[in-house]
This record gives C-alpha cells, sequence and structure tokens, in this order.
DNA sequence: TCGGGCTCCGTTAGCGGTAACATAACGCGA
DNA sequence: TCGCGTTATGTTACCGCTAACGGAGCCCGA
C-alpha cells in the first residue's frame, strides 16, 4: 500500500502531490477542481480519482490570494440566543446557498466596540460583501465599510442613514402602529416593559414610535420596566408581576419582544387574569414560539426572514454585476391581534 | 486634503502604501501591526499613524499563507434555531476569547451530507482546530478530519469512538437514568415523544438507554410519537394531545427535548390535568426557557456551557503545545426533578 | 497541402504578506 | 581605538494557488 495511514503525520498535501499523481501539471489540477476551463474527460477523472485517493483538500487560502477573490459574505449580528437572528440567517442562506457565496457570522452582544473589532477582523479576510445589523455603528466602523469596496447591507432597521444599502422596516412606525391599534381597543393605562441594552436602538426606536403615538392621543404611558439577561420568560413574569403590584389599574402591557410578553401572557394566565378583557398584551417579532402559548399573544412579524433573503440578495447581485448601485428596501410588518387584544 | 474620499473607488491598501506613507519598509509596517519584534517607540508612533490615517486593514490572507497560521476554529454543529448549541457556543467564545483564537460556526441541518461539504469548506481555510458535534461522520468526513493534522474535539457524545478528541456525556446513560427516576417514582406507564430526524444520533440514544432501563424492569413504552419541523412547543402540545387521546392511560409523557415537553406541559395544565400526580412529564436540556413556565419541567442538563468550554480548551491547549496527545472528556448532566415527578 | 481555429495543457509571474537572515547604527568596556 | 553585543531596520525567498498567456497537436475546408 502506498496510501499512507492516517497515523502518520505528514505534511499537508498541495496541489503538487496531487499534481505528481496524477501526472499532470499543478495548473490542470487546479482547472479540474474548479471545474474552469477545458480538460480532457480522460485527464479529468485521473485527476479527480489522484485527489480523492490522496484526500486532498484544497487550500483556499492561497487560492482566495492568488485570485483575488473569497466567497465569503460577513454577517454582524448582536446575537444568537433570541429567536430573531437565527431566523434571518436562514433567510441569508436560502439565497447564498444558490451563489457559490457563503456566510460567516460574527456575534457582537449589542457592544459597539464589539462590533468594530468583529468588522475589522472580517473585513481582514477580504470577504465579497457584508450583512451587519442595524445603522448605529461607531466612527471607525463606518469608515471600515465606506472604504471596504465591497457590498455593505445593514438589515433590520431603516430609520437612519446607510452606508451603503439597507433593508428593514422602521421600528419608530412598527411601534407608532402597535400603539395606535392599542388605544383603538380602548385601551388607555399603558405600561411597557423591555430591556435595559442601551446599544438595542431598534427596541429604543419601537418605545419612542410608541410614546409618540400616545403623545398624540393625549396619554402617556404609566409605568415601565427594564430588564437585563437571565431567562426572558422568567423576566416577563417577573417584570408583570412588579408592574401589576405597583400600579394595579393598568389596562396594557406592552412587551418589547414577544418572549418577555409569553412570560407576561403566562403570568396573567396564572394568577386568573382576564386577558383581554382587564388587561391587554402585545410583544414584537412574532416568532414561532408564541404558536404553542396557551393564548396567542398579539404581535408584530419583524419580517426577519425576508430581511435576510433582500439583503442576500444585493449582495449577490452586486457580486455578479459590479457596477449595481446601492438600494434602500422597505419592509412592512402586519399586526397580528393574537388573542390579548381586544376586538369589536 | 491628500486624504481620498469615501467616495472614490480605489484599489485595496496594501502594507507597501502604509510603508510609503510612514517612510519605513514593509517589514517594519508589519511588525508593527503585529506587535511583533523590536521597533523603535517613534516608528512605531509613526506607522500606526500612518495606518489609522489610510484606513489600513491587513490581509489576512496574505498573512495567514505566508505564516502558515490561521486564527481559527471551526465549530461545527447541526442547529441554531434550538437553544442548546448557542449556549455550546457562548462556552467556547469564553475560552477562545483569551486565546487569539477565534471560532467561526458551520450549520449542517443534521445532514450527513452537508456536514461533509462543510467540513470540508472549513478544512480548506486551513483552521487551527475543529469543534464537530457527535461522533457520527461519513467515511469521508473521518477521513477528512484524520488527516487534517490538527487537532479536533467531537462533543456532546462519548457514545461512540472518536476521531481525536471527545467532550461530551453519554446519552445513553442520561436515558436510562432518566427512565430508572421515573420508574422509582412510580411510574409505569410511559410514552416517549421525540423528533423524526434520522440522524439525531443523541436523541436516539437517549431512547435507546431509555427503553433498555424499562426493559431491564419488565416494562416498555406503551405509546410514541415523533414530530419534524414547525413551532417545537406547538409540536408539544398537539403530539401530547394526540397521545393522550390515543392512549389515555399513560402516567408518564418522556419528552426527547425541552421545547416539546414545555408544550405538553402546557398542553397538560391548560387541561386541568394533575401534574405530576396523575400524569408526569420529563425532558431533556435544561433550557433556561423552562425557568419561565408555570411549572418547572423535569429535565437533565446537557453540561452545554461546560462541553464547549472544555472543548475549546483542549483546541487551545494543543495549539500552544505541539505534543499533547488527544484525550476523551466524559461530563455527567445532573438530573433537575423540577415539579413534573411525583416526589416521595 | 496548408493555414487557421479549435481543444487541451503547460509556463510564468505574481497575489500580499511573513520567516529567516543580513545589515546598519550604536554604546561600551578593555 | 577596536571589537563585540544589542537594537532597529531592511532584504530575500517563499507560502500555495490562479490569471494570463503560450504552444503543441489535431481536424477540416479550400
Amino acid at each position: 500500500m502506498t496510501q499512507p495511514t492516517s497515523t502518520e503525520q505528514r505534511r499537508a498535501l498541495t496541489l503538487r502531490d496531487v499534481s505528481e499523481a496524477s501526472g499532470v501539471s499543478e495548473m490542470t489540477v487546479s482547472r479540474v477542481l474548479r471545474n474552469r476551463g477545458d480538460v480532457s474527460p480522460l485527464t479529468r477523472e485521473r485527476v479527480l480519482q489522484a485527489s480523492r485517493a490522496l484526500g486532498y483538500v484544497p487550500n483556499k487560502i492561497a487560492g482566495a490570494l492568488a485570485s483575488q477573490r473569497v466567497n465569503l459574505v460577513g454577517v454582524i449580528i448582536p446575537s444568537m440566543s433570541n429567536m430573531v437572528f437565527p431566523e434571518v440567517m436562514t433567510g441569508i442562506s436560502s439565497v447564498l446557498d444558490n451563489t457559490g457565496l457563503q456566510p460567516v457570522v460574527g456575534v457582537t452582544n449589542y457592544l459597539p466596540d464589539r462590533e468594530e473589532a468583529v468588522l475589522y477582523e472580517m473585513l481582514s479576510w477580504r470577504p465579497s460583501g457584508v450583512i451587519i445589523a442595524g445603522l448605529e455603528h461607531t466612527a471607525a466602523a463606518r469608515a471600515m465599510m465606506a472604504q471596504a469596496g465591497i457590498p455593505i447591507v445593514e438589515i433590520m432597521d431603516i430609520d437612519g442613514q446607510a452606508v451603503d444599502s439597507a433593508v428593514g422596516i422602521s421600528h419608530r412606525r412598527a411601534g407608532r402602529q402597535m400603539a395606535e391599534a392599542i388605544i383603538a381597543s380602548g385601551y388607555r393605562r399603558i405600561a411597557f416593559m423591555g430591556t435595559q441594552m442601551p446599544h438595542d436602538f431598534r427596541a429604543k426606536k419601537r418605545l419612542e414610535g410608541f410614546e409618540e403615538a400616545l403623545r398624540r392621543n393625549g396619554l402617556a404611558l404609566v409605568d415601565r420596566e427594564f430588564y437585563d439577561g437571565g431567562s426572558a420568560l422568567l423576566k416577563g413574569r417577573e417584570m408583570t408581576a412588579a408592574v401589576l403590584r405597583r400600579s394595579p389599574d393598568v389596562d396594557f402591557l406592552y412587551y418589547s419582544n414577544d418572549m418577555i410578553g409569553a412570560g407576561g401572557l403566562l403570568y396573567c394566565l396564572d394568577q386568573g387574569i382576564d386577558v383581554p378583557g382587564k388587561v391587554g398584551l402585545a410583544g414584537f417579532n412574532g416568532v414561532e414560539l408564541l404558536d404553542g402559548l396557551p393564548r396567542r399573544l398579539a404581535t408584530m412579524d419583524a419580517c426577519r426572514r425576508e430581511i435576510g433573503q433582500r439583503a442576500a440578495q444585493i449582495i449577490a447581485a452586486r457580486n455578479e454585476t459590479a457596477d449595481l448601485g446601492s438600494e434602500v428596501v422597505e419592509l412592512f410588518p402586519t399586526l397580528q391581534p393574537g388573542d390579548t387584544i381586544r376586538q369589536f
């Protein structure tokens, strides 16, 4: 057997090894493995055979350097643990899978400095594009993106100025829209619960829009509560308990995300509170999880999957056709009233 | 102004640009940017200034090719959407953050062929190590890992033969342990609900261990139900309804994961079923979500975070000290009885 | 029979960094 | 004053692959 055993540690294989094993030049091997250029079926088969027999894995580092092309798309998101970004990723992958491009994820934990670092790291691999959550970034991060010379798509939000392209919804408007629906259903004493995170700009914008609509209707939040870390479902329960204790007369609970909303809903049902008669509830995101709850929480889908898809499409298109310009795509979330807002 | 505006599209910057701008050789610039070798404070400052002014981002592709070192660790997992892998990732990151190494994630959707493809893709970037979920892989994938010449850590499971190192728990034993606890609490008519996925080997092993323990106690599952896709919480409800309808006399529901278990629990509570008096329930994983439920579901934590940490430690250590051998680390999950198993 | 256009494959010259070595400048004790 | 060790910087030769071009061999119509 000339086949080396898997136990002996040998130096990494290169094109040269395959080329020697199959009796053709490195260039021809390269062509075969990339399906590029003309190679006779016979040679092609011989090369593939040799390559497989040796267990050769091409070195993309060298390939990328030589060809000045990297089939990677950087995706920078704040978190992976809530349900929202996995679905964005699904949308991105579903489009990229047909393009030879591949997503690489970086997580920032809602920290601007970390975002900057992750971006720097990604750009140093010279990706074909970057998809990044949000419109708010450090000055350095913005500068890097502007300089990078690759398509950049900022996703989730369109309330602000994009560096290049953007795909998202208006969170300010989403907040307004929810407030209007709540008011239209006759609720007046409304409380808000959300995350403490100072850098969750989208949650902040939703709240701004929400309060603005309240103001326009002569109302204001009667109570508010913020949380930080831990099980969102549990925090939802705890915050809801605290708010209902502190402000027994509230008639609506608006949550900045579905997970704490679900916790609040479970708490209200546990307590035998009449939902939506005495107290109404609403969340945000339209996560799948809600389908399994005893009652369907009112929410607003954030078009997560479509955002991912559209963003990926922009990157892919610009990668094919170099001279395409930037674009801003606004998506429109739909309000899902569920069973926790009074209907007339 | 010699500073180019961000709108004009220029060719990418290289070390040469920084070197010319700061009046030293490319090598010196390289040294400064990597904090390596002796450089006078004055030169250092000049270089940094020029580099920042230009907005230079080093090309890691070239760097990696030249230095034969890539600070990336491939992490290959089946899914990102359930709660288990994000926590593994957290464990991995917490360790890698102190090492200059960086995780890169690939997702396989429980598809062996896709796993093979993802692995191939990752190895082609010549990472410093690979962390991969499970012990079951295609023959080609195993061969690639054996050949790669880098540390490989298979995580989550230790019931089987590792290619190199492994960190995980025995799912077979976890299944047995849960069955024994259930039987000890006096339950006898036990049903199982889980995923349909043929390639979720760990769920399969848990079920095998579970059934084995039942058999040893003269018992057998009285019913079973499988699901596929959709909201796990909802599926848990639906399957539970189906099982209780079909087999009204079951007294225990064993779920292959916490999410469907939570759905089942919510369903039972909705129906006013006495839990754990008439029917007991248990899941698997110990996900944080359970904390917010009306009642605490019995479960078993899978040591997810620690698995991530230990795996990352192995990679990091082998990266520092080349001649370390492979190791297999077994972790031991603890049973959390919660409120859904009768206590005596 | 010859030229021109295929098909197939090889050669050459980098891609943008870094390892390793070479070298200049300097201080300092003998 | 010389020689040697340090420190700071430059030079050279790749890393493994691919773009671009070149050329041999062949078929085929004129």
